[in-house]
DNA sequence: CACTAAGCGAGACGGTACGTCGGGTCTTGAC
DNA sequence: GTCAAGACCCGACGTACCGTCTCGCTTAGTG
């Protein structure tokens, strides 16, 4: 029962694979993006700047976008942003519209951290156009996060603070999908008071009773 | 009493202008964004195909994302699709709701269209990553259409239907938000039965009373 | 009868050349064989000492060898090398062993001249392995003076110092023949008691009466 | 009085060489060489070609040209050509003139043979620009050839057939120089006729009596 | 009606980065 | 300790575009 070899053409040997180059790569294509915007950040100069061979970033990646996906994963998951919150979950008081205040200004927090967001944007804007990537980056960062909206919304609905009847899949839209798009068009500053207001009017509408 | 002439280097002579040029690079840019995307598109094909000298492109804009932009502001402006509709303004009906999902499904099909898609996918992430590009694509594209809901929540607001206390800057972005979070990162495919439920869930809400 | 453009695909404009990076490209080419060797010069070495980009490189030449050809070409132009000589053609004083002797030992101190001796070996053994070089190379500067031997030797065949049947084609290789044997394969050393002793053996011939 | 290791670094253990590996780095470099060329075969294309890791060929040479020099001897060797006849020596049937003409035909046979010719010009190039494996290319190549010139003319010179002051080492060149230099920058084919006319034109020189 | 003076098509230019190839070194695991 | 395999750092390849810069050539508007 041997395995066979893998199908792909030119498939490098993952188990030789130098770990010091990869956090290498990691770092200066990080910094790189902080300091100079994607759009100036070559392969060339995340290479020169991690002491490394072009070659040794295209053996592992197909494009800059991919080495920046993995490296903002790998920050991710080392600075334990999204890791720490995926693992413990949303915050449950039992106070639906604190917890989602809570969440919400955290995450406005989050997007206004400059260390955040240049690569977030680079990555999104990326993702928008490429949808290799882009299913990559929901799959790996995004979803996981929402999947702890649904989780707490579920919850709110069976403690019946929430309508019988709601799909928190459509319901979680409500609260990320305006906060998304005032960060990324840049149409109003994001700010908690808006994260609050936000929280109210997605809960209780806007239609008078 | 003579006016001096413009104070800036270089100020070319927009009288002199060659309006068949501009109509061929419009032409150009665009047909090359939907054959090729818009990372394959370069002001030297775009020059090309247009029969136009590369310094005709860079005399009158500065990047290839503001071609595009002006390009695509073209477009919209001869195809009707935003200026009409903000020429007369959404639909009012008296039915808010309905309304509200006629203008949200209409949205909906324009975002598939696959004439729209690209150019206009590519012109949105140019414009996460380039605040001064994304100013001039939010300011003459967006704007307009969101100042749209505006009136019309405004005008419900009056009507009784919508909250006294609502801010219907926020309240728009309860329909805008989610649609444009699903369509740019493309978490869930958007259709008509979405929008109709989007109308519905920020309406309403998703409190329990 | 208007001349008709040229066939070639993507065919450069000779009379937008610029002369000035003509000759910086020459003379950072010849500089830089004779600092590091041909094998260490690099297309990318010469733009750079040349101040020039690489493509303006490869918009008039096909490879590092034909830069070197035309460098040298033109280096041989001004330094009147080839061209003084090929001017004024061989001695002539009558004493065809004298004149030939005085060109051989020319010949022989320019061969062991080290301002020449590393881009004409260079050059040499490029066209050795690249037949289209070696014909531009043969063409340009070594046919150009076989010629004056052909031109000499005829001129003694008339004079009756040389045998009414030979060919001075042939003949003539009797003397660069071997020089060049030497200079190329270095199995002897290159002296003046040689060149005598060879246009006395060729002269003469090697079989007893 | 154990013996020290040698005191060279690195030296490699010819004792436990892989004789396979030597054949088949062999036969790889020279059906490399026939099928594309010097300049476009490569260490890595021989070692992939002959199953062999790259450290192997760099263990124990120090260069393409250095592989392919002894690729090469290891042909000559095998296939009898330059050894056979070094073995038996020069043709001696009394008649110098007929027995240099045998030679020069054979010669001439050989290098325009299209299985000797691509690698045989290879390393007389290389040579020209590399002394170190010139020097090694004459020494075990052509030198054993010329002697056997030698040792012909001497004969000759004894037997009356040559002017008794000739130096064979000068007189060999006659021949042999006219004949490499024809092949070498291909001024002119290379035919029986003119290896017969060759032998006339050094034996009995070019002067008139 | 000549005479500037701009916009224009064309494209050469100095550059930067691309993605690939190969050089020569080093490491791993099998023999 | 050699060997096959191949990852690694590095330098150069030849190409694609960038944005700038001349070139003639229309094409107005002015003197």
């Amino acid at each position: 029962m041997s395995e066979p070899p893998a199908a792909s053409p030119r498939t490098p040997d993952a188990t030789r694979r130098s770990e010091r180059s990869r956090r290498a790569i990691f770092d200066a294509a990080l910094a790189l993006v902080g300091e100079a915007g994607y759009a100036r950040t070559t392969v060339e100069g995340i290479a020169a700047r991690a002491g490394v061979g072009k070659q040794t970033i295209y053996r592992w990646w197909p494009s800059k976008g991919a080495v920046l996906l993995d490296a903002f994963l790998d920050l991710a998951g080392r600075s334990g942003g999204a890791e720490a919150e995926t693992a413990g979950g949303l915050p449950d008081t039992g106070d639906l519209a604190a917890d989602l205040k809570a969440v919400l200004r955290a995450t406005v927090d989050e997007l206004n951290d400059p260390r955040f967001e240049a690569p977030t944007r680079a990555l999104t804007a990326e993702g928008v156009v490429d949808p290799e990537l882009g299913a990559r980056f929901v799959e790996r960062l995004l979803e996981p996060q929402l999947q702890l909206y649904v989780e707490r919304l579920t919850a709110a609905r069976e403690a019946g603070h929430v309508r019988p009847g709601v799909d928190p899949r459509i319901a979680l839209e409500l609260f990320v999908g305006p906060l998304t798009h005032r960060w990324l068009l840049r149409t109003r500053p994001l700010t908690h008071a808006y994260a609050d207001e936000l929280v109210e009017y997605a809960l209780h509408g806007i239609a008078a009773r």
